[in-house]
DNA sequence: CTATGATCATCC
DNA sequence: GGATGATCATAG
């Protein structure tokens, strides 16, 4: 499906509750023993879209990635990105041999789809998708500033070994544990900080010649 | 077992 | 309360 069609599929689910669309596909929320399915409502989304489940690391729509993230109310009444946003594996061997503009991460970031969905509590009672947005990454500011990340985190790996790699690193893009951990986690994934979740929610600004808001 | 979908839990 | 590490369900 290309991204202008499912953009317009998705906004017609603005304001609906995803809780009862997870009962309508048959997906686990929570099991029967209690425990949850965390991935629950990014699966109610793909299915909506008529997306198959798969685990493929290249983004799941061929040429653009698909995401959901959870948003909360602050004390002020904003709705704001609830967590930091997992975009990839990152494979040391891949990053040491491949540019940015090669990697797995860039080719997530290129071209998506994140879709806010509100989040109240841990039950789920209900969670509104609040709002679709489109990214690109494109070639300005935030694109040098997520290939620095990149860089320093393959400078790490070079210098320091892959298992150095930790969540503190990064401006935008952060290399965190993730799979098994305990002792000595073996396993990272590339994250957006909410800053990053943030600004590919907000509204573009338009610039207007002699308005003095230049 | 490791990837996907992610959020939970703990530490500061 | 934010940041970092740990963890859950499911598919291949």
């Amino acid at each position: 499906m290309e991204r202008e069609q499912a953009l317009e599929r998705l906004n017609a689910l603005v304001g609906k509750d995803l809780r009862p669309l997870a009962a309508q596909y048959t997906l686990t929320v929570f099991t029967p023993s209690g425990s949850r399915n965390k991935g629950w409502a990014g699966h109610v989304i793909e299915r909506y879209l008529g997306l198959p489940l798969n685990s493929s690391r290249a983004p799941n729509f061929g040429s653009w990635e698909l995401k959901v993230v959870p948003f909360k109310l602050t004390h002020a009444g904003a709705l704001v990105p609830k967590e930091t946003m997992a975009i990839t594996m990152l494979d040391p061997v891949e990053v040491i041999q491949k540019p940015f503009e090669e990697s797995h991460l860039y080719m997530k970031l290129k071209k998506q789809i994140v879709v806010a969905r509100t989040w109240v509590d841990q039950s789920e009672s209900v969670s509104l998708v609040h709002k679709v947005a489109t990214f690109d990454l494109g070639d300005g500011e935030l694109y040098r500033a997520i290939k620095q990340d990149y860089e320093l985190i393959r400078e790490q790996i070079k210098t320091s070994g892959f298992l150095s790699l930790s969540g503190k690193l990064g401006r935008y893009v952060q290399p965190r544990t993730k799979g098994p951990g305990g002792n000595a986690p073996r396993t990272r994934a590339f994250y957006a900080r909410t800053q990053l979740v943030s600004l590919i929610f907000a509204e573009p600004v338009i610039e207007v010649p002699g308005s003095g808001i230049e």
